[in-house]
DNA sequence: TTCTGTACTGTTATTTGGTACAGTACACCT
DNA sequence: AGGTGTACTGTACCAAATAACAGTACAGAA
């Protein structure tokens, strides 16, 4: 889909971000700002290339004329969309663009606390605690939790060795975490993460991570 | 709702349709021309008045500086939302603006079937169902149901005599209607109803209606 | 009656922002 | 070896746009 350069990528997303956060497009200046150029002539090339390429239009002679087009339009507002999380790519922060499967349009702030992206259960590991296979839970992005919180954890798949997000029971004792299912039936077991073996604070090492908390769910079949 | 007079009423709107439009905010000038001012001051007082009213931003220094509020950015679309229905005033219809407690931003398409509006579980009857004290529920209105369907029935409160919902399992033999409670606990007891003694299809005598059929819920905390 | 708010006209200063032109450097393709 | 595209720096001009000041007129509230 993407013939655009990695640039160019992210010079797009930091136009659609400007339109989320601030509502109107940048101008060049603020491109070239961020991106630390010190000419607005960088940042017009860019969006010459891009608009060439089909993804914006330029409007001639228009302060902040910059248009998103079609599918890309239909991003504009997110402000009350969460995106739909499926498999996380090797090395992409969670919510990258690459990851998102779907945007729904679910008010973040209805959560508690407010959802950063949403996950779709497979499996019955947290049916004790109400979440059934096929419920959409939102999850608050932070990257540790207290003791008992039900946590989305990012690992690799036992066989395919793909990331892929899970909800589990989060306990840590000193270098000891827990990951507890919720289902006392015997398929279901705990899974134990020693820390001890890796230095100090680093968790490049382990395949392991928070992605973050359990903030509700949403259930969409009767 | 509206402390806009009718003129910034206007402006507002432009300013909404020009967003959609052209995928950013007018100018002094934009304005002035589509209302034929001769001078962009005047278009400049209104985005004033209208800022300081609460509707817009104005980014200072910024050409086309104008950011809808959260409020005004949800106006955009009511088709993204869903009413919360909480008690029921009597003879109204139940999606009635004097039921309606608050607007959520949740796509109605979202449910299946499509949810037309939502209703907050007060309660642990259908626990046994993974439906939650504080859950709120997607209804899809209709007024009658199959077998074994899981509906949002309205009938007076025991005690207060108020109409109100509550969510039921929903069973029919001939003229016996059985609405049980998914929760063992013996506090729990199947309700019945015989339409015998009503006259024919009339249903205005029997304090008891379907408004719809469980779609999904919601569940806002952690 | 005075004050405040709405709804403008008219003018001007100043900043913001778009865009053209002239380069440099590097990578890839033919 | 030369052409094309990417990715910039640097300078400069001028139109686009904001924003301030000074008015007029009218309507409703204190």
């Amino acid at each position: 889909m993407s013939d655009l350069t990695q640039r160019q990528t992210e010079i797009l997303d930091f136009i659609r971000s400007q339109l989320r956060e601030t509502g109107f497009p940048p101008t060049r200046e603020d491109i070239a700002r961020q991106f630390g150029f010190s000419s607005k002539t960088g940042a017009q090339d860019h969006l010459m290339a891009i608009a060439r390429k089909g993804y914006i239009e330029l409007v001639p002679g228009n302060a902040r004329g910059i248009r998103l087009l079609k599918e890309e339009a239909a991003e504009l507002s997110h402000q009350f969309e969460l995106p739909l999380i499926g498999s996380i790519a090797a090395g992409t922060p969670i919510t990258a663009e690459t990851n998102v499967d779907t945007w729904l349009r679910v008010d973040p702030e209805l959560f508690h606390p407010r959802a950063d992206f949403l996950h779709r259960v497979s499996g019955h590991s947290m049916k004790e605690a109400n979440i059934l296979d096929g419920d959409i839970v939102g999850i608050h992005a932070q990257d540790d939790a207290d003791n008992g919180q039900i946590v989305a954890a990012v690992m690799p798949h036992p066989r395919t060795g793909e990331d892929e997000i899970t909800l589990k029971r989060y306990f840590r004792r000193g270098k000891k975490i827990t990951l507890k299912p919720e289902n006392s039936a015997p398929a279901y077991k705990p899974l134990e993460i020693d820390l001890a073996p890796l230095d100090g604070d680093s968790q490049e090492q382990t395949p392991f991570r928070i992605a973050g908390v359990y903030a509700g769910l949403i259930r969409v079949r009767g």
